[in-house]
DNA sequence: GAATCAATTGCCCATTTGGGTAGTTTTTTT
DNA sequence: AAAAAAACTACCCAAATGGGCAATTGATTC
């Protein structure tokens, strides 16, 4: 039997790729079955229960490392992929999250913690760098610091996601139709749109409620 | 000079705070030069400067512990709080997040690793369990699985966010206005909404795009 | 083959919305 | 004290919206 947690890595370098094939499959526990130096050839050899965890580069030739991801999540739903790059941007972060990502580590973690993080990532964990993990967290504080929203603005916009009209927002907030309407009239031109669904939308896009 | 990372601890429960207080104070590098037994003393008392991190329970008589996270964070924005509890709920997780949460670990963690978790949080990490880190990622995953909607109608009605109007999407979609229309009255008895703003708002909540 | 569902199109009509313009009052900042 | 926001109110009007009713086509399911 093979109780070895098995590994698939995704790099297009190929002295990386051989680095952490060698690791893996030089410790204990661990096994590396596959490797590919590009997404579309293990999005079409990669089959469900072939491997538990998969390390996958950000910079792919061809496809990236992000669709890769989401191809591959969804014709092995349960499979746990790993984000190994050098790319600190948000973009990249939550990007390879929507994916479908388990994890995200950055290539300059030291060998012995990646082996830490694979297993991690297999027994139900999210291994995360210490500063990926925080920018993850981050994204939940509510920055509303740079709101130029007032706070009764705020209050309208609120409501306006609730679906309510000028009368009933009138009403919960006890002033006249108007003043929601130019309460409204005024989110528009400082979120920069024109309608109430998109005034929604951006708020919360830019999380401001 | 003390280059200590000073520690705070928010707990009710007496044994525990002993438990943690002299972990901390005999252990080269940190101190504890704080501790409170419920949140309102804890936001009364504590200044900016004061410590590096808070570790703090989410039940606490009175002021909760999110709710003291929030005003503890509002005071002292440079703070970094670690949630400490037995909570495994996704209620309690992303309000302490929302909160201003730096990490959230579960009381279940050996003494040692609350260390290293401590260290983390303050070299500008986010500690967490396993199994909260990996809820936190999955919180990004779209769960678009039990989407009532066609995909006609999610078409729509990421259009709908970007603030378009019948005629827009139409000429988006090559399909007349009235198409639209039938789409988006599909979309709202499937939401159970009436407006487009209602449904934007549905549509981020349950994360249908 | 029948039934169901998604997608498509059309029309009517009352209500709502968004944009424009023009004020007053209150609070906050300078 | 003066200036600047923020909150509040009002009216006009064209355009957009939401709800109701009716129907065809194609694909999928039963």
């Amino acid at each position: 039997m093979n109780a070895d947690i098995r590994v698939a890595i995704v790099e297009d370098d190929e002295e990386i790729l051989q680095l952490f094939s060698l690791l893996i499959e030089n410790s204990p526990g661990f096994s590396c079955p596959y490797t590919f130096s590009n997404g579309k050839d293990a999005v079409e050899n990669l089959r469900p229960g072939q491997v538990d965890v998969i390390l996958m580069d950000i910079d792919l030739p061809g496809l990236s490392g992000i669709s890769c991801t989401q191809l591959l999540r969804e014709q092995a739903p349960n499979v746990n992929i790993v984000m190994l790059t050098v790319h600190e941007d948000d973009q990249a972060l939550f990007d390879s999250l929507c994916a479908g990502a388990t994890g995200y580590i950055l290539k300059e973690t030291p060998p012995s913690q990646i082996l830490g993080h694979i297993q991690s990532a297999f027994e139900g964990g999210s291994p995360m760098s210490g500063s990926i993990a925080r920018r993850v967290v981050k994204s939940f504080h509510a920055p509303r610091q740079n709101s130029p929203l007032s706070e009764r603005e705020r209050e309208v916009l609120g409501l306006l996601c609730k679906g309510q009209n000028y009368k009933m927002i009138a009403e919960a907030l006890f002033v006249s139709p108007n003043t929601i309407k130019a309460h409204i009239k005024n989110i528009y031109r400082k979120l920069e749109v024109n309608t109430r669904a998109e005034a929604v939308s951006k708020a919360h896009k830019d999380r401001l409620l």
